[in-house]
DNA sequence: GGCTATCGTTCTGAAATAGAACTGTCAAAC
DNA sequence: GTTTGACAGTTCTATTTCAGAACGATAGCC
């Protein structure tokens, strides 16, 4: 299957993995949401080949997940920052960070610690129904067809 | 950078990614949440050749995420069912499916509902603070170092 | 001029993936 | 008792993608 096709599918998954579905994109995410936005930064940091970052930053940007925001005039330079688009994924991000600390830590405990602002604990993300407020297991949850579907594939 | 080099960085994202950031592993596990256990069964609506479904059904064995359980004694015949580890990776996929739904929908509408059994709405899924119980957004969150960090990458 | 910083592009070999064919086991049908 | 069909894989080759390193462009500073 092609990237392009996986974006078509009538599935919101495959469409998101589309966009987020592979290793660089993710972690490329994770630095921008550690405040990172400047090409070398993301080398750096990332070890990431120049080739692969430059394309992937492009992608990003053409997806509407970066802004291309030039901070310098001449030379002509650019930082990379999350759109409100990109900012959406930040449950993405932190479901699967929730998920390593859980199963793939070791015995050193967690790399990192998140204190949410408002109410000034370390916290642990959790993710509820919008209409009851209790926790989502997914045996409690029924999936119908929804009026985009169209074919066999589903999510 | 190698597969297996990201499962060893200090970074709970990068272990997450090297376990489920490909697309194919990701799409499989949202078969096995609507439900989906035997090899012809994926390969067929995955469209997935079926070289690379053998390689990843016996990587997510390997990682404790499915299951490989006999259900028919002559001919062997295995079902993979999702452990509570490959469970726990709902909120990873529910989090894609919900910025998919919201940010590359199409004119039709979403292609899946999702029911919650609990109180019979249908219903989005929604990141909360585990301690105030509020929704999170990123700029909300400071990340601090924990024990188990050790060089210069996190998440 | 020579040095550094930043942001990329280009090149070549290595690795992963796609696509199709093949293997093996067993049950049921003819 | 031979054929057909379902199931669960393995093997093979061509194509695509990725890694690693070098190269290019632009400008500021000394």
């Amino acid at each position: 299957m092609k990237w392009d096709a996986l974006e078509e599918e009538p599935c919101s998954l495959s469409r998101t993995v589309a966009v987020v579905g592979d290793r660089w994109t993710l972690l490329i995410l994770r630095e921008c949401f550690l405040r990172v936005r400047r090409f070398e930064a993301f080398q750096s940091s990332l070890q990431i080949t120049r080739h692969l970052l430059s394309e992937r930053l492009k992608k990003l940007v053409r997806l509407g997940i970066l802004r291309r925001v030039p901070y310098c005039e001449a030379p002509k330079r650019y930082e990379y920052i999350l759109t409100q688009k990109g900012l959406d994924l930040y449950p993405v991000i932190m479901a699967m960070v929730h998920w390593g600390d859980i199963h793939m830590g070791d015995e050193r405990g967690r790399p990192l610690l998140h204190e949410h602002k408002n109410c000034g604990k370390l916290f642990n993300p959790v993710m509820v129904c919008s209409e009851c407020g209790e926790v989502l297991h997914a045996k409690q949850v029924h999936v119908h067809a929804g009026p985009g579907r169209r074919g066999a594939d589903a999510a």
